[in-house]
DNA sequence: CTGTTAGCGCATTCAT
DNA sequence: ATGAATGCGCTAACAG
């Protein structure tokens, strides 16, 4: 930092000099050793110590039409409900040797448009959302270019390209059975205001067949909005027996406020929450809730893009994860 | 996706063509309309839509040497802790036409050297990097390189290039002092075993002055953890009157088993964590803890490498955001 | 197994 | 205000 260093960045020009070979044997002795004797690779190996290099992806992918850069675009990564797909999705990818880049739509549909064109200006080999992509005009784009997508979190008969999912209205229904054959019939429903969340309120309403008292928050939830959101139910249906949640941060707003009313769960409100948060199992009491595995999700999305960019034919383009209910002490006196 | 598209992507030359004007016009009228004339810039967005044209990014940043993308290294999304930080590193960058390349080390010394060599590689016009570099060899050639860093969530006076954190050991000596005015004296630590909790415990510890029972997890914490780093410091000290925990998730899990034990916070016990979690004002008792300001460092750190990558002078690389105890009722009776 | 040739798509010189 | 030439650094084709 003293110096202004003069710069002079080794180039894979450098490399071959020093080494005494051609530039295209220094590139494959890096990037395809195989088609390479050993000798020659060792001294470009040398070469590249003694000049430092480092090689410039850049421009191998404008030349390759391969970036190895795969974007993931999320409503915000702070919802925890989508941390363990980008996570192991980040992991997956950077086995295979790509890097993922981050886009934040912020539940903004314009925002996923423009951040779509920004990836492929990029010319990610391939790109994952969390949903579903509505527009219609970044859909027929991304087809008719012909990049691997896969969509998650979501099920569709009609995905762009690919899916991973599962279905959320089929878990609002499985949530109303469940909730039916315990013999709750004075329900209510805490959810919050996102596409996703609105499908499993759907499927729920339909399953109990009456009208459910709801209290919608904004999305993102919260502990906090789930503490108002009981408040809300209360008013609206005093004698309350059983709530589901939306996501269990609601869930557990709705123990605590539940708790600092001098509620008993589940004896006096059972509660059921979604997406099993690492907190769910610890809660006190402990929260039913549904699991869905997110890290598969970011895994199996991985894979599908891999599969797609090595050019290996994708059997299956929809995978369905599908769900469960994990019965614990919220509505349970019998659960682990 | 029938027959297959025969992929012919419009490139510049084909708007220039269409547009009837030479291919640095259209570039110019693109990326740099104040050089052009208002009629000819129209016809060149005439000929983008009538061609589909996408630029491509690669081609643009290979000869232009600005790649227009961020490299953040955090130990793994999933802690809670960074994601705010994350988050507003996101959004800024995206706001000043940036993306991001995430990368995970796994608190992993040699993954943390080769994702940085990988960003290197992709010539990302910075990093922002999760604590502070350790590798010599890392810090000499990203030194040597020029790229803007900025080292983040620490303290040091000798960062790699620029940083924006706070003191840890500061923290943990806060918390000491904070107790010993309340005239506790048997306390505890739950603590995580990453780098920077160690910090924090030792700043505890020296402040205290005499041996602390500690119970150490190994990172990343959760509330699971916390429930057994409780049972481990009630055996070592079961008359513990107060105890820091490194997180906030810790702090969850300790208030869970105080309350499965039938002990109450903060009368038989007191109770702070680390992190001002969104959940932590809503426990039950609400939790006492300490705020860092996260999206502020991610914002800060945003605008310390555009303002480097743009050339402007950067007059303080070394940015202290601090922190503050955040006092509540599980220390408190009459707090908030 | 190695080398030569020819671009990938764009932006930075210079010129006009 | 516009244009022509040049090359960023690398790899896919062919050749030898």
């Amino acid at each position: 930092m003293d110096a202004p260093t003069p710069f002079k960045v080794a180039t894979l020009h450098d490399v071959a000099r020093e080494a005494g070979v051609s530039l295209i044997t220094a590139s494959r002795a890096l990037s395809n050793p195989g088609m390479v004797a050993e000798r020659t690779i060792a001294r470009v190996h040398a070469a590249v110590q003694a000049t430092g290099y480092i090689p410039n992806l850049l421009a191998g992918s404008l030349k390759s039409k391969r970036s190895l850069m795969v974007a993931s675009l999320v409503p915000a990564i702070s919802v925890a409900q989508f941390l363990p797909t980008v996570q192991a999705l980040t992991e997956s990818l950077e086995a295979a040797g790509y890097q993922l880049i981050l886009g934040q739509t912020g539940y903004d549909h314009s925002r996923e448009d423009a951040l779509l064109n920004a990836m492929i200006s990029r010319r990610a080999d391939g790109i994952v959302v969390t949903g579903l992509i509505h527009s219609t005009a970044a859909r027929s784009r991304l087809r008719q270019l012909g990049i691997p997508v896969v969509e998650t979190w979501d099920l569709s008969d009609h995905p762009v390209d690919m899916l991973v999912g599962f279905s959320h209205t089929a878990v609002g229904r499985a949530i109303a059975s469940y909730f039916r054959e315990r013999g709750w019939q004075r329900v209510g429903i805490a959810s919050g205001d996102d596409h996703r969340g609105a499908l499993r309120r759907a499927g729920f309403e339909q399953a109990i067949g009456v009208e459910v008292p709801t209290a919608v928050v904004s999305a993102p939830s919260s502990l906090e909005l789930g503490r108002q959101a009981l408040t809300e139910l209360l008013i609206k249906q005093p004698a309350l027996q059983a709530v589901y949640c939306s996501s269990d941060s609601l869930a557990q707003g709705v123990l605590a406020e539940a708790q600092a009313r001098g509620l008993k769960v589940p004896q006096d409100l059972a509660v059921c929450g979604f997406g099993n948060a690492d907190f769910a199992a610890h809660t006190y009491p402990s929260l039913t809730t549904v699991h869905v595995d997110g890290a598969a999700i970011g895994r199996t999305a991985a894979r599908l893009i891999v599969d797609r960019c090595q050019g290996n034919p994708v059997a299956e383009p929809i995978v369905d994860v599908g769900f469960r209910i994990i019965e614990r002490r919220s509505t349970s006196s019998t659960a682990s």
